[in-house]
DNA sequence: CAGCAATTAAAACGCTTGTTTGAAAAAATA
DNA sequence: TATTTTTTCAAACAAGCGTTTTAATTGCTG
């Protein structure tokens, strides 16, 4: 854990590595059409040429970010499933717990990537919101198999909940994940300042909670 | 309810109308900045620099835009908040009629606009997500206002609850509502085109139900 | 109908955008 | 060290942007 630092302090960041970060922050503070070549090598210390050098284009550049930071946090969703699943044996995971596996990987992302901490929850939900369409594209294939995943498991723990129930309850706690990701910043707006100092665990938390109470109250009513 | 459709057939609406429509539909589905002067004024039938004549500026086009789209709704959850409080006399309307009045009038907006019925649910939406400075800035001035009466409001109706703990999950209701209105086009990633016909109420119900259930069940396990 | 104001129209203006170019510098290879 | 490959750099390109300008047209009013 600590060991890691050091290296980095020390050695310069590939010209690469330092786009992929500065296309990271800007995309999620701006958005697509928000973000131009100039602003991200500025923010990078690279020349203009340097991106179009080593990814080819604007969209290939920001294609390969959202790949870079999405994958895995969907392999450690996958992760914490499947835990669940060996943990409870033949019965199913609780709501709670595959709700669990949803969430907390972005916390634990947005935990591990130390400046401006809630960069990486905006960019997560600008993936759902941005109004570009081959963004769109990769969106729906990043994310379709790990909904059909999260529907199949929730089925499993709710047998007797019509499948449309699942639908538009699952739909609905993935909706609030991602407004409170990408509204968390706002928190202002309600609390005049009270709560912006909340630390990246609590809001997890609480939304895990909120979630499953939606969900659970919803689908059981539903039966 | 029906006598103003007819009117509406023969006249030709105004440039100025046009123009707005135009915005709101191009603004609803590409946002600010993929929606282009040049766009607008195809969409509208109008040249090119009416928009300029009519608004001053792009900015001023969109923002007076959202002024009139928005602003009848936080009229109309006035409205809906101010009968519930009648209703109840001396006790506090319940969680789930506050947060009717919060969330229906939004429906009722969606279902007035025919054409393109989710146009309006994305532009409500991306209100809140949109990366450009103004529209942060006139966004907060038209919703703070409204968060601080419902705060206030649920406060009253909980009065044992932290006024930490509704700021929470306040927000986390008005998050999941944000994210359900700005992801509802994409309910097929998940069904794969089962429940796309579905019809407006039904949605808005849902969400009502969910935020309320995630509200109350958060709310009272804090006190 | 005349005259004036409001509106529409076409063209152009600077400016910013993503991308390309060709040469210089650096790194790697032999 | 010599040569070949990879990377950096400054400059320029065409295209699209919001906006302005100037003239033509429309609609209203006296």
């Amino acid at each position: 854990m600590i060991s890691s630092s050091s290296q980095i302090v020390k050695t310069k960041l590939s010209t690469r590595k330092r786009l992929i970060n500065a296309t990271a922050r800007l995309f999620a503070q701006h958005g697509y059409n928000g973000l131009t070549m100039r602003s991200v090598a500025l923010e990078a210390n690279a020349n203009l040429a340097a991106a179009n050098y080593h990814f080819g284009s604007k969209d290939a550049l920001v294609l390969e970010m959202l790949r870079e930071r999405i994958q895995p946090i969907n392999a450690r969703r996958i992760e914490l499933l499947d835990e669940a699943k060996a943990r409870n044996g033949k019965t199913a995971p609780s709501a709670r717990e595959i709700f669990h596996s949803l969430i907390f990987p972005i916390g634990e992302e947005i935990a591990r990537s130390s400046k401006s901490r809630w960069s990486l929850a905006q960019l997560v939900a600008r993936t759902f919101t941005e109004p570009v369409s081959f963004i769109e594209r990769m969106h729906q294939r990043f994310f379709s198999q790990i909904a059909k995943l999260y529907h199949q498991e929730l089925s499993l723990a709710y047998p007797h909940a019509p499948p449309k129930e699942i639908h538009w309850h699952l739909h609905l706690a993935v909706s609030s994940m991602l407004g409170s990701l990408a509204q968390h910043r706002r928190l202002g707006d309600f609390t005049e300042g009270e709560c912006n100092e909340e630390e990246v665990n609590e809001m997890i938390d609480r939304l895990i909670r909120f979630v499953t109470h939606g969900f659970v109250k919803g689908v059981n009513a539903s039966s």
